[in-house]
DNA sequence: GTAATAGTGTCTCTTAGACAATATGCC
DNA sequence: GGCATATTGTCTAAGAGACACTATTAC
């Protein structure tokens, strides 16, 4: 005998899904990372039209059908999980949420929105999947606001947000140290910032206010070796609040 | 006699935009203004399920067919000042994208994405629809992250981001401006700092402050008058980069 | 000891907060 | 002139940059 049926379980039984046109929804990710003394960003060459040929952020479409072979993402943040995966074998990168791109003309198929991520991976963590989706991926050098080449879309536009986005959290926050392995000594972190602001920073000045952001730890007893006196390893702390670099704000909260 | 068409075009014209399931994609807006020296924000109760009877944000699906006749949305951002202004009847808010939240569980109904906005105005423009939507639609005082009330969908979470976004910005940019009537005295605007930031200022460090980030232009020849000494009348001076209000950073740019 | 880098100490200048002093308009 | 608020000025303390000094290791 069935049981009776509440309304609310009654509207969604009847509920068409496809009532109304949908957008089609993407997930893009702008996954950076430092190698040669320079900041990278991976990019693939596109298979498919539209665009083909051309090279393009790595992502692709929310997979939302649940019975599809090609997997089921549950969030949009696990499906960029996948798209980083399948392009770099990283796991468990610095991802963030960056933008939602979403127009009528972005695509000359359909009104599509993107959602994009930014991911930050230390070079040592990457082992690139040649001939993933059967495309071309490598590295482009950022130059400025982007690289020397047209992108597909709007990916210029994304990857421009991105890179303005990377620099304000540098100045003002810790997110460089997830671009260094674990453990790192103050100089190599002190050298990552100089890289990524283009800038000279005083030794002394810099290693204050690291300490007193008090967001790092030394691991005891490691250090770096090499030709000359060797130096502490430090790894990020892994705390609540740890993101906030140099707290400098309107208010003074009192103790 | 028809033109050849090139392998893009074919493949265009032959792409089938429902060949994959995708989800739903709403636009929802956190609207804020303050009155009565609190910080509020607009809520609607839901006549539909899911969640009927229940408050929500403000939101709808994007219109993506151009040929109906709710009409049509060009681009995310348009959705959400469409949205804003059936509920407020305000047409040039501060606005801004907050995040975009997508998963499987989200909405009983599908699987959905909802790309969440964020909206600064000044209680003096809004003359609020009732009976737009035949919805209800009111104002709930904000309380540390939220409002004394169950929300509908996961709107409790994109409201606690919301609020948790504006204290961060108003601690370091000149939002805040946003809130007030086109022009304002510092004494206001002080006093709108302090209520947001839950702090007391000191008069004469603010002023230096809001001067120095040089974003405010007085109004010439206007000044509030009262029953003592008039003030003069200051507006926002709409610059390229006139958000970042604090400006200390981990570099000193050479000038 | 020397070379080269790691790590610390100190001086000065800037800036923000505290608080006082002055200015202005209405009664 | 008195009141209440607007606006400006000055003192002081904290923090950041500049720069020099000490420490440590390999050779």
């Amino acid at each position: 005998m069935p049981k009776r049926q509440t309304t609310e379980q009654a509207f969604l039984a009847q509920y068409d899904r496809d009532r109304y046109a949908k957008p089609a929804v993407m997930v893009d990710v702008v996954i950076f990372t430092v190698r040669d003394e320079r900041l990278k960003v991976l990019l693939v060459k596109r298979g498919e039209h539209p665009f083909r040929g051309q090279w393009a952020l790595p992502g692709g479409a929310v997979h939302v059908d649940p019975d599809s072979a090609a997997g089921f993402d549950r969030t949009l943040e696990a499906a960029a999980l996948r798209e980083l995966y399948e392009e770099t074998g990283v796991k468990s990168p610095y991802l963030e949420q960056l933008k939602t791109y979403g127009s009528a003309e972005r695509d000359p198929r359909d009104w599509t929105v993107s959602v994009a991520y930014f991911a930050l991976i230390s070079s040592d963590r990457i082992e690139l999947r040649h001939g993933t989706d059967a495309a071309e991926a490598r590295w482009f050098t950022v130059q400025k606001l982007g690289v020397k080449h047209r992108l597909a879309f709007d990916h210029k536009t994304i990857l421009a947000d991105a890179i303005t986005r990377l620099r304000a959290k540098v100045e003002y926050t810790a997110v460089a140290v997830h671009l260094l392995p674990e453990e790192f000594t103050l100089t190599e972190l002190q050298h990552m910032y100089e890289l990524l602001l283009q800038a000279t920073l005083d030794k002394s000045a810099f290693r204050r206010r690291v300490k007193e952001a008090n967001m790092l730890e030394p691991v005891k007893g490691k250090r770096r070796e090499g030709q000359f006196r060797p130096a502490q390893l430090y790894r990020f702390a892994r705390r609540a609040d740890m993101d906030l670099f140099f707290p400098r704000s309107l208010v003074r909260y009192a103790k």
